[in-house]
DNA sequence: ATTGAATCATACAGACCTGTCTGGTAGAGT
DNA sequence: ACTCTACCAGACAGGTCTGTATGATTCAAT
């Protein structure tokens, strides 16, 4: 088998991926370089540019590999919930918890929009993940019967991009879970 | 008097400003150089140091000059308005003209903030007018009758963060007036 | 044993960045 | 007449950026 050619090859690039995630996430992807990359990774320059190419395709497997993390948390906790009205405030329970890790930095894909100038690559890769949220909410939002679910998810949307930033730039640690009492109060209380 | 001298120090600062505000908000803070600032602005490089001594310090004058704006334009418009309620549902209303002109590109604070870094100097500046705002909503809730004026305050900037973020980033167009709908539905009816 | 893919290290090109320096010009106040 | 201030043009320094090129090494598969 190839397993071994494969393994170096996603080891590469594994590390690649786990360095930019650390990098990108903390600093902005426009103040980190590609030597610095390279250097916590432990990998040659050549391997970066073999493996992705360009720093806007490591930028988006960057972002890919955020947003399939959030939504594998998202949908694991609202499995676990019996009403869509749970599962909703679950999402903002989840947040919270979020937030409070000592290396949040606020959403990646509202910063990475932020960053991204004329780059529709990195913006469509940021818009992805924020239209599967959308969705969530509005397909939550109907569940639980609400008069109007494209517009009660929009809404959502609003708090939890609005919690999030106050939560990173405001240092507003409990956002979320204001964010999710205002939602407790639009949801028909079943 | 000194009004000539000033007026061409001022017109070097302005024509500076005028193009850093053009260009940081287009472009991004990070992505914009000093030569296309004063390519822009039409001014020497050295005039630009003289009268900002820093690039950093070029991007606080941009972030002042935009909050400064916007305060004024947010005071002017509740000013008109007869009560607290009709004035917080006037900011969202200000918010939806705002991000259909067609050269919005979202919160200068919002974007700023995302690319500032390590900046302490820009971080600080963007987290002035989001005081300020906060402040505002707060204050009338308070003089709505809210039960709860701090959070009903902080609230609401969820709202109006997440109104912007959803314009400028998913192309909602109508994201504030969701808000400010949201944001009627909280408001005691008076 | 040989081939081929993945990876390594490193130098380089060419562009761009911020900030400084030199030296010159124009006009207002004294 | 002289000075002072604001401004101009442009070169320069020293660094960083992305991306490419060169050539060696390791190791699995055949």
């Amino acid at each position: 088998m190839q397993s071994q050619s494969a393994a170096r090859r996603t080891s590469a690039r594994e590390r690649l991926l786990a360095a930019a995630d650390e990098l990108f996430y903390e600093n902005g992807i426009n103040l980190v370089g590609i030597d610095r990359v390279i250097e916590r990774a432990g990998v040659a320059k050549a391997s970066l540019y073999d493996c992705f190419g360009s720093k806007e395709q490591l930028i988006r497997a960057y972002l890919k590999g955020r947003a399939d993390k959030r939504q594998a948390r998202i949908v694991e906790r609202i499995a676990g919930l019996p009403t869509p009205r749970e599962k909703i405030l679950g999402v903002f329970d989840l947040l919270a918890e979020v937030v409070n890790r000592t290396d949040y930095r606020g959403c990646a894909f509202q910063r990475a929009s932020a960053e991204a100038g004329e780059s529709s690559v990195i913006k469509g890769t940021c818009e992805e993940p924020r239209a599967w949220l959308r969705s969530q909410f509005t397909e939550l939002a109907q569940a639980a019967k609400a008069a109007d679910p494209e517009l009660l998810g929009r809404q959502l949307v609003f708090l939890y991009d609005g919690a999030a930033l106050a939560a990173s730039v405001d240092g507003d640690r409990n956002a979320p879970q204001a964010a999710r009492a205002l939602a407790a109060q639009m949801l028909p209380s079943d």
